[in-house]
DNA sequence: ATTAGCACTCTCGATCGGAGAGTGCTAAGA
DNA sequence: TCTTAGCACTCTCCGATCGAGAGTGCTAAT
């Protein structure tokens, strides 16, 4: 079933790459004379036509009607993608432009996730997704205590890696904020990086304050544990908007579902980025036989920040028509300068 | 131009709405005959016909071609809106659900919103949008320093409101956690409740270190103040992907870009809502000749919060056949609902 | 003021046919 | 054995045509 670069002669993976690129641009079926004639080739359209055959009855072309022109399979575009793509670098001043975005007064990542979003849906004309990152193990850095009205008080708790969270507590009586301060600091002395484990043990032999404070941590900890990944942050939806491949034709059936549905999309990031290593990027290319909704799309993924330690997922979701190596690169490009940007400011 | 209340009899308006109901219900125009058997009027089509004549005159309904039923017109609707429109309340039931779906382990801003975007879509069927809540007048209420790696520092500052930002300082030279932390109280004690502009006043006359404290508070102080609105929750994008109104067929000119257009999406809100008092829904219908890309679409909005301290917007965008009772009443409920949670975990 | 009756108009869907595009096959040439 | 010119064949696409049906506006009667 599956083919690999020797299955192929030299001439057929030019003629699969020729037809690849021009149904990307026009979006239709590639005739035989259209590749001699826009591409060059020195060779007649019969014997592209004979080609043609063969790589139709290897799976990784189709033709949509008897009498069209060829359509590359989703078979063709793995096989294109994993053996034939080369990725185009991004233009050195439109990486410097990028660049500059993201480090012009450090800002942090309020203002670098929706940039990459930004940056990565205008390079791919795509729908982008960035995930904020994650730790992946939960340890308590620092809490703060804030008196606000009346015995209410603003528990703000700042994980190892950088995660913020906060809650409002009610507290049986008031107190000053010198003493919300005292014991802050107390809590930060005690539980400097431990993990959930460990202020569990903590949490019964305390006196009644403690333990809601406590509980309080261990809740926002269990919160910020059971997530799969952060915040996600979405852009480009109007790259996609009007293409047949997003359109709602079957019915509710759109491939941007997907995006509401964090269940799904959960899935998505577990099944195919969270299971590889930082650095590799993972192309899916029509739903894999999972995602219904994903039939005419291609889906770009990878993960960024620091291994083991704090990170988190972006990508692309287009149509399965899509410009790989332009899209591949830029995703590259992102994950690297996120990645980058992240180590500098690493919270441990 | 402008219709009033008295310009239509009683039977006009009644036939109004049931054409504005019926379009609601099945998208096509509307057929004289069709009323009087769906809706048991006690008329005939002839004599429905004759009224229909005068609403299409007063420019209220109108014919798509010749020989088809009437469609309301944007006025139509407007005049619907304004003097016809009956809010359904939603059922006890549903309201006690979502009513315990807020209040459950009170989680905060973090949960609520992105909650009232998921309930106003569901009820409406159509997108909502949902402004995380923004301070009036900006002012400092504390500020933490945490130790991370070298002389790095992680800056969290609390503004009246809640309003939390961070920041990574690069700091001239080593501290311990301990020193930092009597910095931190020391701003605090200094610039609890001052303004950008009483905290200006003392950047000049301080040591180097505080000076570039300062100046990053002050930093982040500004760029929440430039924010027209806090951070934007969407969902129900699902809802209208498959109706006609959203589609985009005019090439790439869909209501939904103005969702990615931040600048046009506060214009819409500035606009409209921000110059309303809390309490107030207004009702847009068909762009008000402002916005080209919402021709066919209406946009119920309201604000939410605590007048004149902090407040944050919602509503819905949907098609202008859109069951307004209810939509709008979905909007004020949650509103109301967010409101009330606002005010109980006030930060001041 | 209301309404029955009727002629008129316009859309919608089905059907048809021709033009054009692109192929597969065959047979000849390198 | 590989390549290619030539040609018949197939299928889509597009426009034209047509009839059915829906819904109206008008007229005349109540």
């Amino acid at each position: 079933m599956k083919r690999n670069m020797t299955d192929l002669t030299s001439r057929q993976k030019i003629i699969l790459s020729l037809i690849v690129h021009e149904h990307t641009r026009t979006a239709q079926p590639v005739a035989s004379k259209t590749l001699i004639e826009d591409y060059g080739l020195q060779i007649s359209s019969a014997t592209v036509r004979n080609e043609m055959n063969t790589l139709t009855e290897l799976g990784l072309i189709r033709q949509p009607h008897t009498s069209a022109g060829r359509v590359p399979t989703e078979e063709g575009y793995r096989f294109f993608v994993s053996n034939l793509v080369q990725q185009t670098a991004l233009p050195i001043a439109t990486r410097n432009t990028i660049t500059h975005q993201f480090y012009q007064s450090r800002r942090g990542l309020d203002h670098w996730l929706p940039l990459a979003a930004s940056v990565l849906a205008n390079q791919s004309q795509a729908v982008s997704l960035v995930t904020a990152p994650h730790s992946e193990k939960i340890a308590f850095k620092h809490i703060e205590l804030i008196s606000t009205r009346g015995s209410q008080v603003l528990m703000v708790l700042v994980l190892v890696g950088g995660e913020i969270r906060q809650q409002i507590l009610a507290l049986d009586e008031v107190y000053s904020q010198e003493s919300l301060s005292r014991m802050a600091n107390q809590f930060n002395q005690d539980l400097e990086n431990k993990s959930v484990r460990q202020i569990e043990a903590l949490e019964a032999s305390a006196d009644p304050l403690t333990q809601q404070i406590l509980a309080a941590i261990l809740d926002q900890m269990h919160l910020t544990e059971e997530l799969v990944t952060g915040e996600l942050f979405l852009d480009g939806l109007s790259n996609v908007l009007s293409t047949p491949e997003f359109a709602a034709t079957n019915q509710d059936h759109s491939p941007l579902r997907l995006l509401e549905e964090r269940p799904m999309l959960n899935d998505l990031f577990s099944r195919t980025v969270l299971t590889e290593d930082i650095g590799g990027v993972q192309v899916l290319i029509g739903g894999e036989g999972t995602w219904q909704d994903l039939r005419d799309c291609a889906v770009i993924l990878t993960r960024y920040g620091i291994q083991d330690q704090l990170s988190g997922m972006l990508g692309i979701l287009g149509p399965m028509r899509m410009p790989y190596g332009h899209a591949i690169s830029a995703v590259h490009f992102v994950a690297d300068l996120l990645s980058d940007l992240i180590t500098d400011t690493l919270i441990d």
